[in-house]
DNA sequence: TATCAATTTAGAATTAATCTAAATGAAAGA
DNA sequence: TCTTTCATTTAGATTAATTCTAAATTGATA
């Protein structure tokens, strides 16, 4: 019997049909914790999957993002960045290299109606500044 | 004696010169709470000041966020906003009208070492999820 | 295998933001 | 007040991310 992978699981779950451009996206994106925008997906399935279009990904990405198995980040003022992550957690950006990295922990972040200007929250979402290991050795220009 | 305006004040400061249009765009910007766009803000001050160019206004918000009197947020995916309130405070979005409303509350965002990934942090934004009071009434459509 | 709606595709269009180079004008000194 | 200079303004071109379009392709179903 043949082996099914999460990115078949995944497009069935959610009514789509099983292209080989969507499994060569969704298995990028399996498990992928680096915060890819549009651009870095479409380059990195392009190596294995050449002929396939910037459109198919923003396509995929939007069908993904609709069902709520994809998250979109503004953290990145330059593009959006995605996550496939999608359960409750936080980010920390790195204001030189724009990495991305996860802050898996939870905040208490209650508001009093006071202070929630007749709003109704529904979400958070905490982004944390600073610099990357990487890049916090090249504090000279800082 | 010629009273002296808050926006004179700023570029005084910042050893900018005083022109019309920066009078203009910083009078705009003044005690605002409505965390614009450059295109919001280019709108209400040609409204005042016809032949103003956007470019101005792009200009002037870079001089004004690389001098630190005013914070460029990334909150709404569609465009930057920008905020003259330079103290650290947090923001509540509309997920239908966008509107940007301001929190003021400090939170204790402590992490440990373990979870910062090597990352040396300056800095965090909470970013709230909601419906403002004049969106949450058409709730029908959730 | 035939059918058909979903999907993919290349390229055009849109839009926010940046860049360019020439004209203008604020401010400092004579 | 007049000159000079350099910051600023300006219109328009450019860039870059994203969305749209319409024709070709193809996965799923019968
Ligand atoms: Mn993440
Ligand atoms: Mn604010
Ligand atoms: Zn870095
Ligand atoms: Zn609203």
């Amino acid at each position: 019997m043949k082996e099914k992978t999460k990115a078949q699981d995944i497009c069935e779950e959610l009514g789509l049909k099983l292209t080989p451009q969507r499994m060569a996206i969704l298995g990028y994106l399996d498990g992928n914790t680096s915060h890819p925008s549009a651009e870095d997906i479409f380059a990195a399935v392009s190596r294995r999957f050449p002929g396939m279009s910037l459109a198919t990904v923003y396509n995929t990405l939007a069908s993904l993002k609709e069902k709520g198995k994809l998250l979109e980040l503004t953290i990145d003022p330059a593009k959006k960045r995605y996550d496939p992550d999608t359960r409750p957690h936080h980010h920390l950006i790195c204001l030189d290299c724009k990495r991305v990295s996860d802050i898996d922990r939870a905040f208490d972040l209650e508001i009093p109606d006071s202070l929630r200007n007749g709003f109704q929250i529904t979400g958070n979402h905490i982004e944390f500044y600073g610099y990357c290991p990487e890049c916090k050795g090249a504090a000279v220009k800082r």
